[in-house]
DNA sequence: TTTT
DNA sequence: TTTT
């Protein structure tokens, strides 16, 4: 059926690339998208939107963008579901086809954290929404210098089997 | 900044209208949309995503969909954010533009409440989506036979203060 | 860059299925959109957009949509140009991604062409949209039953070299 | 019904900024959508959209657009249907409700023409797109300083009356 | 936990 | 809590 969304935004963050078990790629980040008109205290509000990317888009994400840049994206709304303490979360998240970015060329100058993967130097690294899956802990493996990820692309371990059998390409 | 999502599913309930305190319409309702692949073990999983439409269109909503009506939406997501047990909970949904109902014309029958207000006579109405705001009681108020909403039109009562002044129209 | 188009609308004929060279299904028909608003007169005008599909959709579209069915149309904007008389001239059309079947099951009762060609058995062929390439013929040859295209889905003959290498996937 | 246009491109022009005869103000420009895929040539295509847009923000990209700036469009599209040498003649636009301007702040440094109507002043105006409106002859009217338009906003003069009955707001 |  |  026909679910599809387009977004422009900001990264609030440096984009995250994993790897499943069998070695596809999988990027995710958040999309500030700020909200077209503001509040009733004269503040422009945004929308945080969690984005994720397979494959060679993936990668193409994690190598230029970083926080804070421009970006579009075209993908579909998807819900996962997972309990926490015995009851039902819901996780609201855009996959996207394509993610286009809209820096001018010579705008990367400083900032990105040159490993590219997303996480400073000394920093465990932790899922990028709190709200989402909570039974991480920190993932040890390594897979071409990024984190590897077993399932869900948003938690640092996870119990959801994911592989390259659910992608839909 | 653009935001836009376009989605054609079919209702899982008859969708529930109600009434911010000065007047203005606004009906919910969950839109169950077919993944375009089925997954793993053969299922085709489908995704169930919050609707929110104002004012006219709100009203044509609770009197021309029920549950099971196709339907298509244009709108934008936004998540909304509340403290439930001292945890930020996110709240996803579309706010729509525009419904479009796709049903043919002759195929209304039976099956709808005729009161028209999504509510079932005896039951008690709560919040159609069970990871929204908690702190719901039954709502008394009543508006030209609807129920009235002060805040969040997806609680039955809430403090999230709504009115009129956040309708970006 | 992003490119992203979605319509709901009914086809004005049966869809148009004919076979590149090398045998790639292509589809073509005409969706018309009603707008949302009346004009000055009070009528609903309705825009009319060329629609292409490739492949398997295009084989999905010719074997289940005929003239007056509902349907969802997922996609990108393109626009071709030509001569003619000497002039540039400008085909715009959109090229479906994904083509959503809106009606319901039971209802393709009659109406239908049952040769599944989208041509009446008596009449000629001709290019359904009457704007666009001039030059065209009657197409005499056949592939699998259907008219074969050598180049312009929308022409019965041309010089638009289209191949499957024009195939974006 | 459903009619969702979303857009990222390039202006190949500065816009044309001109006014209905009650005052309307309406913007028109050609946006460059770079395709996703090369072709067989190895070239990276581009399709050229016509957009319209009405009102506060026909203003706003009228002072805030030039020639080359980044833009997203969120619109509708729309056929227009004239006469040219007794043939019926189409005409596709992308109405937009909205534009969103992707240029860093700091980045309109020279080129613009600094009169902000999209004309260069010894230059006679004329239709940006050459397969539209063929009987365009300069428009002397002005208003408010900029190019008065009776009709179509895409030709210097018309026959086809277009006025703020038409529009759909 | 949020971007410019 | 989910629709056909």
């Amino acid at each position: 059926m026909i679910n599809r969304v387009v977004l422009v935004g900001r990264l609030t963050k440096d984009p995250e690339l994993k790897y499943t078990p069998n070695g596809t790629a999988v990027a995710t980040f958040t999309l500030a998208v700020n909200r077209q008109f503001s509040n009733q205290q004269g503040e422009r509000e945004a929308d945080f939107l969690n984005i994720v990317v397979w494959r060679k888009a993936a990668e193409n994400v994690a190598n230029f963008l970083k926080k804070g840049s421009l970006a579009g994206v075209d993908g579909r709304i998807q819900v996962r579901t997972y309990e926490q303490d015995g009851r039902r979360q819901y996780f609201t998240e855009i996959v996207a086809d394509n993610v286009q970015f809209l820096e001018p060329k010579g705008s990367s100058g400083g900032g990105r954290n040159n490993d590219y993967n997303g996480a400073p130097p000394m920093e465990p690294q932790g899922n990028p929404y709190g709200g989402g899956n909570q039974n991480q802990r920190q993932n040890q493996n390594t897979n071409k210098g990024y984190t590897r990820v077993d399932e869900d692309p948003f938690a640092g371990n996870g119990q959801i089997d994911i592989s390259d059998d659910d992608l839909p390409f």
